[in-house]
DNA sequence: TCTGGGGTCCTAGGACCC
DNA sequence: TCTGGGGTCCTAGGACCC
């Protein structure tokens, strides 16, 4: 017995949700950005269907879309404002669905299986949702549905129709269906996979199911598997409701301008080491294992990791660690354009104490600090050694009224 | 693809163990 | 010191997603 799989996908998500919150915005050709600032810097994650309709895509260079579209409103990303909406989304789908897994802050698959007993029944469902999204994300947050029997195919029906669309793979469909689809629609088939494919004559995703798997075990080893069964709309169909522990907490940012002395390289760094630690600690993980990445003016990059046998908590253990592998391994003769950290290794701890005595007092003052910063922002407080960090975002915008 | 920032998973190869 | 085979841990790096 198949199951009854729905996909949710929403359209130009940050715009939208930015256009909602400030009726000035709509209408008019608006991108949300990083937060860097400075247009050469930063790219475009999101263009609203007025922007895009002039040009504008994702990842393209905030310099570049104000080229092609002079008007075009560009705005700082804020993460909080998003996932607002997200859980107003996610509290929808768990109404009508038995089991509901977020794919991504707008993408989310259901399962509906039981709820709806059959197509029909899905259809009206789907529709139920879409009713209910408008009403309690707001107009300006729509959606694409798409209901199939795994979710490959579900997101696959989701994506062919934009923006708003409602589509219905039934079983009996599902091979015709994947097979008139283009192969880089397929969520898995990339660029390098896909001009992989190209070189073995391979263009869509037709021609795709003429490839003997054994050819594709030899091209790909085991992820072809993964292209022999795509190509014939065979996908994973389990949506599950637990959503798994994080694997890694990190951050990156692309400065203003490449950094160039120690003092300024060490300070960033104790800068975005203390905003991993902050996350790990609000969400109770110490971290055995860290990466630092470097990227230089001229986008040569260079990055590596390392675990570590005493578990790191606190932003300076983060630091201390990061600055000596970084220091290690970089070109002291290059401009660093971005720089990143990332924990892993996570280890949940309940403990409401630090691992040692010693720590306790530095463990209190870390807790209290990030009470103040869970209120008032990722930027509120600041490592004496940090003053005159040019990184120093606040994540909660420019918006709030409670910035001074 | 003149290239941000958040993640995930997989594989290859070396070190080390029995 | 040479040789096997199996297993695990670790790092590096590539590919994908949004």
């Amino acid at each position: 017995m198949s199951k009854i799989i729905l996909h949710i996908d929403f359209n130009s998500f940050f715009a939208s949700v930015e256009q909602q919150a400030n009726p000035f915005l709509r209408g008019k050709p608006i991108a949300v950005a990083g937060k860097g600032g400075r247009l050469d810097r930063t790219v475009i994650t999101t263009a609203s269907s007025e922007a895009k309709k002039r040009g504008v895509k994702t990842a393209m260079s905030s310099l570049e879309a104000r080229r092609i579209c002079p008007e075009l409103i560009i705005i700082p990303g804020d993460p909080h404002k998003y996932s607002e909406i997200t859980h107003r989304f996610l509290n929808i789908l768990h109404r009508y669905a038995d089991a509901v897994e977020q794919f991504s802050t707008d993408e989310a698959f259901a399962d509906l299986s039981y709820a709806a007993g059959d197509y029909f029944g899905a259809t009206m469902i789907a529709q139920r949702i879409r009713s209910d999204v408008k009403r309690e994300c707001g107009a300006y947050c729509t959606a694409s549905l798409g209901i199939a029997p795994n979710k490959l195919v579900a997101k696959l029906a989701c994506e062919s129709i934009k923006p708003s669309g409602l589509t219905v793979v039934r079983p009996q469909d599902v091979e015709n269906f994947v097979a008139s689809q283009e192969l880089e629609a397929i969520c898995g088939i990339g660029p390098r996979i896909e001009r992989r494919l190209n070189a073995m004559g391979v263009s869509s995703v037709r021609a795709l199911r003429q490839i003997p798997l054994h050819d594709l075990l030899d091209e790909f080893k085991s992820y072809g598997y993964f292209l022999y069964f795509a190509a014939r709309g065979i996908g994973d169909d389990e949506v599950s409701d637990e959503k798994d522990p994080p694997k890694s907490v990190g951050h990156s940012y692309t400065f203003p301008h490449d950094l160039l002395t120690d003092d300024e390289i060490k300070k960033n760094l104790l800068a975005l080491c203390d905003k991993v630690a902050w996350r790990m600690r609000r969400d109770g993980f110490i971290a055995n294992h860290l990466s630092v990445y470097a990227r230089y003016g001229d986008f040569g990059s260079v990055g590596t990791g390392k675990q570590y046998r005493e578990p790191m908590e606190d932003g300076l253990d983060l630091y201390k660690n990061a600055w000596a592998l970084l220091d290690r391994m970089r070109d002291p003769h290059q401009g660093i354009r971005l720089l990143g950290v990332s924990a892993s290794g996570l280890i949940h701890t309940n403990m409401p104490k630090a691992l040692f005595p010693k720590q306790e007092k530095i463990h209190q003052v870390l807790k209290a600090l990030d009470k103040i910063q869970d209120r008032y922002g990722s930027g509120i407080w600041q490592r004496a050694s940090t003053l005159g960090t040019i990184f120093k975002e606040r994540t909660s915008g420019w918006h709030y009224d409670h910035e001074v």
